[in-house]
DNA sequence: GTGCCTCTTTAGAACTATTCTAAATCTTGA
DNA sequence: TCAAGATTTAGAATAGTTCTAAAGAGGCAC
């Protein structure tokens, strides 16, 4: 492992952290390094098994906690895809999400810069934009055909 | 009450659901009236608690039954703007939601025509657009700075 | 360094939204 | 009219998340 690029992520993690008034604590660390290692959207559940193997002792609570920290610390993002569990994303720079709802696999691509150009409610103060396109991807699209 | 218009509204939803194999009933008419007439993007809750007033029986399952059968005619749209419970939408034009966090409001806007020009993964199937803003509504923005 | 205050973690209970189940009822077509 | 299938109902079950209370850890004032 790259001891250079870990110590400054773990910099990175304490800094926003630290700026959103929270404690830097091994669980998050895991907990965000589950995030960053597999960017496939896992859901809570999921991290929770994963950052399990690094650290056995981990609660449920506590990955939901964490998961809560870090997306309040600008470091992930939370995806509502679908009804049910709700997903975490590593990509910070604005994306649109392109979900299968046949294998409920998820892609990222970037956005056209201008593609924040539209009518907006009055007086309406924007944070954060959540686009998704829902479909098939082209191997279950194919499937399907056959 | 303009019957004309009842009857054309009634006709509509007779017809979209049988296209989708699903009969006509006085409870999935009464669930498409709620969600017609206070277009205000209300929960399954919020649907149960109003279907209530004009059919004090109608069970809650019964509720997500019929709202499941509108969704999959084509007649309502589901929309997930945040952890919890799922909205329903009567709009089915591509639109916006802009999504405010302090009062929950949520506000439709119609999409440019070119909106959907956007990078896709390669042999991606899309089927409908989830597009939400959020953020703070004019009001509650005033608020927060005062 | 010691003590105190606050933040964090933990296990498990509680809660919310949704789905499932089985029985009763209604519709439709033969 | 009857049978088959769709729909409704109440309530149980499940999934995902949040809450609670107690224990543990970190950091600051003294």
């Amino acid at each position: 492992m790259n001891l250079g690029a870990h110590n400054k992520n773990e910099r990175h993690l304490t800094e926003k952290l630290s700026t959103s008034g929270f404690r830097f604590t091994p669980q998050r660390q895991s907990v965000y390094d589950v995030i960053m290692h597999k960017r496939d959207h896992p859901t809570a559940e999921e991290v929770f098994i994963r950052a399990k193997k690094q650290m056995p002792e981990i609660s449920h609570a506590t990955v939901y906690n964490c998961l809560d920290a870090l997306v309040k610390s600008g470091l992930i993002r939370q995806v509502q895809l679908e009804r049910g569990a709700t997903r975490f994303c590593p990509n910070m720079e604005e994306h649109c999400h392109y979900h299968c709802g046949a294998c409920g696999k998820v892609f990222d691509m970037a956005l056209p810069k201008n593609f924040t150009d539209m009518p907006q409610p009055k007086g309406f103060k924007a944070d954060h934009y959540d686009i998704a396109v829902h479909g098939l991807c082209a191997d279950c699209a194919g499937k399907r055909k056959n």
